[in-house]
RNA sequence: GGUCCGGUAGUUCAGUUGGUUAGAAUGCCAGCCUGUCACGCUGGAGGUCGAGGGUUCGAGCCCCUUCCGGAUCG
C-alpha cells in the first residue's frame, strides 16, 4: 500500500499517537506541523532553509495556482515538486477553504462554486471533479476533497446541507481521481454541531482512504468549542489512519488536537504573525517590532537552536522590521517555523514515552492556555 | 540695506471669500492575525499655527512690529 500509516506508538494516559505516514516522497512523522506555501513557496524561506529546520511535508493550494501560473504549467515543469524543488512530501488543499474564505465573489450550486478571481475578476468554476483534475495536474503526495467549509456561527440547516453536499462531493472526487500515486482526503464538516460533526466522521469512516482531513474550524470560534468538535469526531474515525486538523494553529492547538488523537496540522499562523513581526515563544507571543526590544541583545528566544537565534539578537531584528528590510521577515518566519517543528518533536518523544500530560503541563507553564 | 517668498504634528506638506474640536502622508506607540487576496490590517499619541501686538462677534488666514530661513537687487 502507498499510503500505509504505522501506528508506532499510543500515549498511555491520553490516546494520543505516534505514527509514521508513509508517501511517495518519503514518510513523515507524526504528529507533524505542516508549513503552508500556497504559491509553492513557503513565504520568505526557501526549500533549503525548510530541510534545516525539518519541515517534513509542505502545503499548496489549488485555488491559487490554478489561477496563478496554472497547473499546466505546472504540470510541464514537472510537477510541484520539480517545479519548486522540494523533494519531500506535498499536500494541496482543495480550494474549498478559498470559496468560503472569498464568500463575497461566490456562488455555491450543486454542481460546484462559480467565483471571480481575486487577480483579474474573471469568471471562474471550481467543482470536484476539476479540483481533482488540477490537483493531479500539481501532483502532490496528498490531495484533499473539494469541500464546503460554514463559517462560525452558522445555523444547523446551513451546516447539515454543507455537511451532505460535503459527502455527496467526495464521492465525485473519489470518481474523478485517476492517479493511484496520490492520496485523497475526505474532509468531516458539520460546523458546531456535535451530532452533525460525528454523523459525518460515520458516514465517512469506512471508506478506503489513506486518511482523513478535520475541516470547519478555527474559523473564529472559541478554542474550546473547537476541542469539543474534535472530541467528538476523533472518536469516529479508524484508528488505523491519519488524522489532519486543517488549519491549526497556535501551538497550544497543536499540543490540545495532539491529546484528542490529531496527527497532521497546517495553519499560516506562524509564517503570517512573523511577517508582521510576531514570534512564538515558551513564553508566549512576543512582538518583537515593539519598542521593549530595541535594546534588547537576547535571541528571540533563549535556548532556540533556529538561525535566528543562534546569530541575531532581539535589537537587530526588530532594527531591521522598522528599517523594513527584507531579512527582519525571513528571520522571524525561519524561527516561528522552527519553533512549531521542534514543538511537535518534542511532543512525539514525550509520546514515545507516555508522558505527553506532563509535557503539557509544563509548557502551559511557560504560557497559560488561551493566551496564543 | 531694499524687495520678494517661506515659517502649521518628530519630518515633508495641505488648510476654501476670516467661521465648529487645524488635516494628510510619513515617522512614533500599541493591538490584531489559525486549510494565506496578508512585508498586512486597525487604533492611539503627537500642534503655544515662529514671537508680540492690533482689527473683528470670531484670526492659521487680514494689518503692524519683530525673529529665523531662502531667493534676488544694489
Amino acid at each position: 500500500m502507498a499510503f500505509e500509516f504505522e501506528l508506532l506508538h499510543t500515549d498511555k494516559k491520553t490516546g494520543a499517537r505516534r505514527g509514521r505516514l508513509h508517501t511517495p516522497h518519503g514518510a513523515i512523522e507524526t504528529p507533524v506541523y505542516m508549513p503552508v506555501g500556497t504559491q509553492a513557496s513557503v513565504k520568505a524561506v526557501s526549500p533549503d532553509e525548510l530541510l534545516d529546520l525539518n519541515a517534513q511535508i509542505i502545503l499548496a493550494n489549488t485555488y491559487h495556482l490554478h489561477l496563478r501560473p496554472g497547473e499546466d504549467l505546472v504540470q510541464k515543469a514537472g510537477g510541484l515538486h520539480r517545479f519548486m524543488h522540494w523533494d519531500r512530501p506535498i499536500l494541496t488543499d482543495s480550494g474549498g477553504f478559498q470559496v468560503f474564505s472569498l464568500a463575497a465573489l461566490r456562488k455555491i450550486t450543486e454542481e460546484g462554486v462559480r467565483f471571480q478571481s481575486h487577480l483579474d475578476g474573471s469568471a471562474r468554476f471550481l467543482s470536484p471533479e476539476t479540483s481533482i483534475g488540477i490537483q493531479e495536474k500539481l501532483g502532490a503526495d496528498i490531495i484533499m476533497q473539494f469541500d464546503e467549509c460554514t463559517a462560525w456561527p452558522a445555523d444547523e440547516k446551513t451546516a447539515r446541507e454543507a455537511s451532505e453536499r460535503t459527502i455527496r462531493w467526495l464521492h465525485r472526487c473519489l470518481d474523478a481521481k485517476t492517479r493511484d500515486d496520490q492520496a485523497l482526503f475526505p474532509i468531516v464538516q458539520g460546523a458546531f454541531f456535535p451530532a452533525l460533526r460525528a454523523s459525518h466522521a460515520r458516514q465517512i469512516a469506512g471508506l478506503p482512504v489513506p486518511g482523513f482531513g478535520i475541516g470547519g474550524l478555527s474559523v473564529g470560534e472559541p478554542k474550546d468549542v473547537m476541542y469539543d468538535m474534535l472530541d467528538v469526531v476523533c472518536p469516529e474515525l479508524p484508528e488505523a489512519k491519519p488524522r489532519y486538523l486543517m488549519g491549526v494553529g497556535t501551538p497550544d492547538c497543536l499540543i490540545e488536537g495532539v491529546l484528542r488523537g490529531v496527527d497532521m496540522f497546517d495553519c499560516v499562523l506562524a509564517t503570517r504573525v512573523a511577517r508582521n513581526g510576531t514570534v512564538f515563544t515558551r513564553n508566549g507571543r512576543l512582538v518583537v517590532r515593539n519598542a521593549r526590544c530595541a535594546e534588547d541583545l537576547a535571541p528571540l528566544e533563549e535556548g532556540c537552536d533556529c538561525y535566528a537565534c543562534q546569530n541575531f539578537s532581539r535589537a537587530y531584528i526588530r532594527h531591521l522590521f522598522k528599517a523594513g528590510e527584507i531579512l527582519a521577515l525571513r528571520l522571524t518566519s525561519l524561527h516561528n517555523l522552527r519553533f512549531l517543528t521542534r514543538l511537535m518533536e518534542d511532543i512525539r518523544a514525550a509520546i514515545e514515552q507516555d508522558a505527553l500530560t506532563d509535557f503539557a503541563e509544563d509548557f502551559y507553564k511557560g504560557s497559560a492556555r488561551g493566551t496564543w
